[in-house]
DNA sequence: TAGTAAGCGAGACGGTACGTCGGGTCTTCTG
DNA sequence: CAGAAGACCCGACGTACCGTCTCGCTTACTA
């Protein structure tokens, strides 16, 4: 029953929890993420800073929570197709990662998980882990209904996968951009999966 | 008449540049990139901050020099086999962003290019491009022999190669490690792509 | 009908009052007047602030009251003899004025008196002025008697009388000590105000 | 030699003294000691908080030297009449301490004077003991020319000038004000110590 | 006996100020 | 002039208290 703990004193008010959140999204889309500052947040939700420290240890903790607000659950299509499936995830992936609040976030969020702290360990576990584990079902789903050679590794066309659509977010921006990309590039991976 | 420009006065001390880039990347290594401060930059140089100001505006703009300082120059492999070729480019993609001092640089960086901010597009000018384009020649020269199909998109093609590379870069420590990675993936690759 | 007010509601448990005046009292000694904060005498007293607040409106309000507990009602001493009450009221005032707890909170009241703040105002009526008002009676009796020069200022005798003590008192560290101090106070005083 | 120090670096900047001094003094007299806050005097300065924790470790010892700087230096009088020194002295203290600006401070000092604070202490041996030191110097000369009688204790006497002048500062709200009341005071005390 | 109003411990709340740190600039003196 | 040293302004950091405000109890008087 970890729910039902004791409760002595004021209980947070959860309305505040939001408010925070929501006027750091505000902040974080207005100057940035390196120049976002508590006291900022802090002024913009109407709340103290002990209030915001009360609820996160830290800046980046509470920026994760707040971009975590954001992510809407991984569902993982099956319309047997494997082909449709992966170019529908691959549009998925390319929408999260863009999204007006959250996408400016994600390439910090990256930078984390490579730097292997807290923060990254954290959103690493809780937003790819999951998604990289619902991509690799969906792959051996279609292996096991022969729609994907045996011999491949399936650890290995998940980064084949994924790796792509990450590289098109971050370096997007000296890259052209093509509209048929998704296709080409599923084209491109099952060319080489199938027969 | 850019090199022999007057100069009045006592020259700059060459030494010093070299000093600094090295304290930068000590510091670098102890404390971690967000910890970096000019202040103990300068210290560990014996160096006064002004000095550092005078040879680049912006702490990020040190800190890039300071990791440029350790990226070998870019060579194209042609072996004439475009998997030996690929393979090696790889792996020294990896190598590269893998080093003690800089790797730890890599995923900053990354974020600033994603970012599109001055130190981001600077970097990505310097470093990146170049390699892309040296590795899409190495393409074109592999489909004009009629080793890869002539329909292949070779901008999508760059991507599905140095899409893994990063992302393995970036979310190594929250996947298996795999000894036969690269050809794996080369072997992914090529076999959809040959023929 | 002043004691008798209408008893909605469960009546103040008057062991709580006692409670914090004596928390207050603990902080005081431990921590100085400077560093007392109302967490701590609630902390120390088991009790939320809000009962703290219920009962003083102020910090400074709370700390008054709890010196007041130690504070003897003022006795005025009547042996007849105008030296043997002078010198005995001195070494009452002394007493007081150097009680363990309080005494170190005499200072900063002091100062507050000084000051004009509410704080001092309250308290220069509830202890200084009696207590200047019995010794003015007391001289005014030996003045009648003749023990005293009819020519005096009685409100000067006051200050000249307690002025040294409260002195001695606030720069006792840095003025050598007497112990036959109070007697030759009051001779100089007596000699110059008799016959 | 303390004066030649090693100067190594941009010396301080001696406006600033002055500019944060100013504005502590007048941040002081607008809204009182208590609420005398460091962030209000560096903006007022326009200085930052850290260049004014760079000259003084706390708050009260940068108080300390803003008041210091109104204090005017101790003159001992010396006209002959031991009668005309007193009061001389007596009103000179008295308008000291009832300086507009330091005034208000006064009654503080005094308290961290009997607390035997760092501050108090500093004050003490900077301020009173020197003049102290004065007035008894003035009594001695006094005794020594027969003014004053032999079996007098100068301390004690000191304590006994002294005194009631503090305590008319201190106390001052509560007293009847006496436009005599030096003269009466230095005659009632000199009653008893001369002949 | 049930209702009700206030007291109570606990602790969250919006604020203000704390003293420190770091960024980037400016100013002295020494080479 | 360059360079080392370090002072300067600014702004953010995370913490400590302030005095107030709920919470969910408990306690005693009232109906």
């Amino acid at each position: 029953m970890t729910s039902t703990e004791r409760k002595a004193g004021r209980p947070r008010d959860v309305g505040v929890d939001a408010a925070i959140l929501q006027a750091a999204l505000q902040v974080l889309e207005e100057v940035g993420l390196g120049a976002l500052s508590m006291d900022a947040v802090a002024a913009r939700a109407g709340v103290g800073k002990a209030t915001i420290y009360r609820r996160w240890k830290s800046k980046e903790d509470m920026v994760i929570d707040a971009v975590a607000s954001l992510v809407a659950t991984a569902e993982t299509p099956a319309t047997g197709s494997i082909h449709t499936d992966l170019v529908m995830i691959l549009k998925r992936l390319g929408v999260f990662m863009s999204h007006a609040k959250g996408g400016s976030v994600f390439p910090w969020l990256v930078s984390e998980v490579a730097a292997g702290s807290e923060v990254g360990r954290h959103y690493a576990e809780a937003v790819i882990v999951p998604r990289r584990r619902a991509l690799k079902q969906l792959l051996e789903a279609a292996q096991s209904r022969g729609d994907l050679r045996s011999d491949l590794d399936l650890e290995v066309a998940v980064d084949m996968i994924t790796g792509p659509v990450i590289l098109r977010k971050l370096f997007g921006s000296i890259r052209p951009n093509d509209p048929l990309w998704e296709e080409k590039l599923v084209d491109g991976l099952l060319a080489g999966w199938q027969s």
